[in-house]
DNA sequence: CTTGGGACTTAGCACTGTGACC
DNA sequence: GGTCACAGTGCTAAGTCCCAAG
């Protein structure tokens, strides 16, 4: 708790504001994160009070009560925490008169929304049904709504029709599915929010951190960047810009950095003028453009057709594809050698004494071709259903009722639920009764119509009894069931891949059950229906063993397709996605990949300072898409969000940076002392919560506002940016660059930063441990990799903390007894007296050991409360960072990784020693060896 | 050029086995 | 031997990105 200081850091990032565009700003990974609680929702006119509204929602509410009492338990940082609680408290109490009121309106709108969805979701059918026809009229209000943009551009003055198109609009899509949606997050989330606040102090230390290490960063080197980068951006700066709306602040900000009051207006001002231009012209928001989307129910209906060809061997798709493919040398070798290879008594030896296959010590292969024999024996089937014994009961309406098979197997799903959140969700239950309602036969259907009437709870206590039963199971039992499972393991969970045996990931066929959608999702609560091996495609070599299908079915097809990793695959019916059987993450497919990622990542630091400089001019640029493009890459290189593609409105509504919404964000010109403060606050993927509140650079402040100008909530922020659009030109600027390396990026390299500025070379290997997980703890708050907090974590902290208090009553103990007996020792003691003396000190020094080791613990143990360390170190650490690290400062390996962790990354184990730099010179992977010569092998 | 969907990565939560502790 | 906590693992949802079809 050294850093408690910390938390008296002002919000982030001031630094970066003054210093305007043309000096390379400190830049990325640094300044950011500050998550703390929330969520929102708006009406339009309501805008501002919703916006309090839900600052409220999002400080007080419950976790408040969780908060106070867990984490201020302890340490200074909870007096920080309570201070800033106390400051949210005295918000609220303005804001609460405004939020019961608006709470009251939404729920008059919910209901409106709702119906109005629904009439949406129709007309969404016929759609499909009329496609062409109806598309030019049912389409064209929807269009209208997605011109939404454009449209109140163009006719901002212009009145009543707008009016009209804007209650098209706002029927449409955000109304219902997101404010509704977001009020239920809002409930849900208590939890998030109870992380949130923890994160908070995380945070603040974090900032702290990140400071320090902005100063470690060196400057950016220019390097005259090729391409159009730069021709675009000289003229900007002058007639041109007068010109433009946009342009104009931008320009006086270079001149006066104090006026911000002029500002204003000449937004204003300019904003009209900006609205004639892009009237004209190609700077049309792509909403403009965008056709309606199809829904889902086309994508099943296709997938119905293909169900009905069922064969056994059906490679004419595939060749369809594969026809299409063939710039891909197809050149399938299904060379007997290839088959015989389990036979090969060299081979065989070689795995049995070698299991691990270093491929990456091998030459890669440039076909583009993933395998070239392959063999398994097909995924395993979920377990067949077994009625329930008959004296389990299912009682609807206080009767026992008598359930067909289907419907039993379905009201089991729901009764393991009960004692679930989820079931408290009316989404989640109409949506369960409305599939339930279709698994039973009429007589059925026709008496049971109200979940509320149904009684699950004998039911539910069979399958409790069932897991404690299990948990009581005596040890032959365990022993036996351990065996069995690893037979099958033997038998399903491995594959042999060019004559490699591998293991696979998810053998097992997802078994049916009920769909449990993140957050708000609307399909939440839908059953999810067993997969037969119909159902099912299997991927393996012609000339290998093709995997058996249960006695009495056949697969949907067999086929040999290796361009691609996959198995087996099969269509999921909630979303009509296909899902896949791949190789586990050690195997060769994956990890080489995976150092293909980091390859690129490292690529990228080549290049990333002039891709700073360029989209900083760009903030300038006169085209409101560079402007656009330029301002979602800085959040995507600063704050590491992620790209944000489009959803659809059968999903959560979560996120990404380019579908950032206008209510996402909130701008401040000055906050905490601070100028230019944007504070984003939506949800993310998995309906993860990212609230941060982050000083940006002035340029950047100023296009926010201009890109929130006329805008409602629900417009998106970016209305002329999307990420085909935003990683074709990150494509050009780098080959293989999209959004997604920014945060492997930024990930590995505040690692490796983290780990010089923190590691402590004469701390002993627990405390280099520790200084490792801030280090890792640093990037998963980049990343906003959150967890719930665990649900003992009060619990145990406290049990912790007694041992400490106890541990430190020894040493006080001991230090006392160890002082008398040095004084006796001293005093002319005898031989046994300094012998106890020096027995007590050993004691006592052992003793102290412990304490401090349990100290460390307590302090990580907190620090990691709500942070996830485990999703950043698996997807965007480089593992050689972490190698290194474990060699440079000798810190045994399995500190760091544990055993599938090493297994994953047996390849950088394997690669990297401890001068290995992830800044340094990319390696050309698919030349392989010679480029790392250099670098020796360690076991 | 847009859209849909295929393939693959990234993600958090649930469950389980194990080992520390009593 | 029983209990408990937690690390490790499994599971599967939810992202990203790319490419082909329309």
């Amino acid at each position: 708790m050294s850093e408690m200081e910390d938390f008296n850091v002002p919000v982030d990032g001031g630094e970066a504001i003054s210093n305007g565009m043309t000096n390379g700003i400190s830049n990325g990974t640094s300044e950011h994160r500050e998550h703390k609680e929330h969520k929102h929702r708006h009406k339009d006119k309501e805008r501002d009070k919703d916006r309090h509204r839900d600052k409220d929602r999002h400080k007080s509410s419950h976790k408040d009560k969780d908060r106070h009492s867990s984490s201020h338990k302890s340490s200074h940082k909870d007096k920080e925490q309570g201070d800033k609680d106390r400051h949210k408290d005295k918000e609220r109490s303005d804001k609460d008169k405004h939020r019961e009121r608006s709470d009251r309106d939404k729920h008059r709108d919910k209901d409106k929304e709702r119906s109005d969805k629904d009439k949406h979701r129709d007309k969404d059918k016929d759609r499909h049904r009329d496609k062409d026809k109806e598309r030019s009229d049912k389409d064209k209000s929807r269009d209208k709504d997605k011109d939404r943009h454009r449209d109140d551009k163009r006719h901002s003055s212009s009145s009543g029709e707008k009016k009209d198109r804007d209650k098209d609009r706002d029927k449409d899509r955000r109304s219902s599915s997101h404010k509704s949606s977001h009020r239920d997050k809002d409930k849900d989330r208590h939890r998030d929010r109870d992380k949130d606040k923890e994160r908070n102090r995380d945070k603040d230390r974090e900032r702290e951190k990140a400071k320090l290490e902005t100063k470690v960063e060196p400057e950016p080197v220019f390097q005259p960047m090729e391409e159009e980068m730069i021709v675009k951006e000289e003229p900007v700066e002058s007639e041109e810009e007068d010109k433009l709306v946009i342009s104009e602040p931008v320009k006086e900000e270079t001149l006066e950095e104090e006026e911000e009051e002029e500002e204003v207006p000449v937004f204003n001002r300019m904003h009209v003028k900006q609205e004639e231009e892009e009237d004209e012209e190609d700077d049309k928001p792509l909403a403009v453009r965008r056709k309606v989307k199809e829904p889902k129910e086309k994508k099943r209906k296709k997938m119905k057709d293909e169900d009905d060809d069922y064969g056994d061997f059906k490679p004419e798709k595939k060749r369809i594809k594969k026809e299409k493919k063939e710039k891909k040398p197809k050149v399938v070798k299904f060379t007997s050698a290839h088959k015989a290879e389990p036979i090969s008594p060299s081979k065989k030896a070689k795995k049995e004494e070698d299991p691990v296959w270093k491929w990456w010590e091998e030459t890669k292969r440039d076909d583009g071709l993933k395998w070239h024999f392959l063999e398994h024996k097909g995924p395993m089937m979920a377990e067949n259903y077994k009625r329930l014994p008959s004296n389990v009961k299912f009682y609807y309406n206080g009767e026992t009722m008598e359930l067909s098979d289907l419907a039993e197997e379905a009201a089991g799903f729901y009764a393991r639920m009960i004692e679930h959140d989820y079931t408290t969700k009316p989404v989640f239950n109409s949506n369960f009764l409305s599939d339930w309602r279709k698994l039973m036969t009429p007589k059925e259907k026709e008496k049971l119509t109200d979940l509320k009437k149904c009684d699950f709870r004998r039911i539910h206590a069979f399958y409790v009894q069932q897991n404690e039963d299990r948990k009581n199971r005596s040890k032959e039992e365990r022993k036996a069931l351990k065996e069995t499972n690893e037979g099958l393991i033997a038998e399903y969970g491995w594959c042999n891949i060019d004559g490699h045996k591998q293991r696979i990931g998810n053998f097992k066929i997802e078994p049916p059950g009920l769909f449990r959608g993140r957050g708000e999702h609307p399909k939440q609560g839908m059953i999810k229906k067993r997969i037969m091996p119909e159902d099912v495609i299997i991927n393996c070599s012609k000339d290998s063993a093709i995997p058996k299908p249960p006695p009495g079915h056949r697969w949907k097809e067999v086929r040999a397709d290796n361009t691609v990793t996959w198995l087996a695959c099969w269509t999921e019916n909630i979303q009509g996605q296909t899902k896949y059987v791949m190789l586990n993450a050690a195997s060769k497919l994956k990890g080489e990949k995976d150092w293909q990622k980091y390859e690129t990542a490292r690529r990228l630091h080549k290049v990333v300072d002039r891709i700073r400089e360029q989209y900083k001019l760009d903030f300038k640029s006169k085209e409101m898409r560079i402007r656009q493009r330029a301002v979602a890459l800085y959040f995507i290189d600063k704050l590491a969000l992620r790209a944000g593609n489009e959803k659809d409105e059968d999903q959560a509504d979560t996120v990404g940076c380019c579908s950032l919404r206008v209510e996402h964000l909130q701008l401040y010109e000055q906050k905490n002392g601070k100028e230019y403060v944007v504070i984003f606050d939506f949800l993310g993927k998995d309906s993860i919560r990212y609230y941060n509140e982050v000083a940006v650079e002035k340029r950047v402040f100023k296009n926010l506002q201009l890109f929130k100008e006329n805008k409602e909530p629900g417009n998106d922020l970016f209305d002329r940016l999307n990420t085909q659009i935003l990683n074709k030109h990150l494509n050009e600027l780098m080959d293989g660059l999209t959004a997604k390396v920014f945060r492997t990026y930024n990930a590995s390299r505040t690692l490796q930063e983290q780990l010089e500025l923190l590691t402590n070379t004469d701390d002993p290997i627990i405390a280099k441990v520790l200084q490792y997980n801030r280090a890792n703890r640093a990037v998963a708050l980049l990343c906003n990799h959150q967890r719930a907090a665990p649900k003992t974590f009060d619990k145990s902290m406290a049990t912790l903390q007694k041992k400490i208090d106890d541990k430190r009553d020894l040493v006080e103990e001991a230090e006392r007894e160890c002082k008398q007996l040095k004084k006796a020792a001293k005093s002319g003691g005898s031989q046994k007296e300094k012998i106890a003396h020096e027995k007590k000190k050993k004691a006592l020094d052992r003793l102290r050991e412990q304490l401090e080791k349990l100290e460390l613990s307590a302090t990580d143990k907190e620090e990691n409360k709500t942070i996830a360390l485990g999703t950043s170190k698996l997807n965007y650490l480089d593992p050689r960072i972490s190698v290194a690290w474990c060699k440079r400062y000798d810190v045994p390996i399995e500190k760091v990784y544990n055993k599938t962790q090493r297994s994953k990354f047996q390849w950088a184990i394997d690669m990297a020693t401890a001068d290995y730099n992830f800044m340094g010179e990319p390696m050309n992977i698919s030349r392989n060896n010679d480029d790392y010569g250099e670098e020796e092998e360690e076991e």
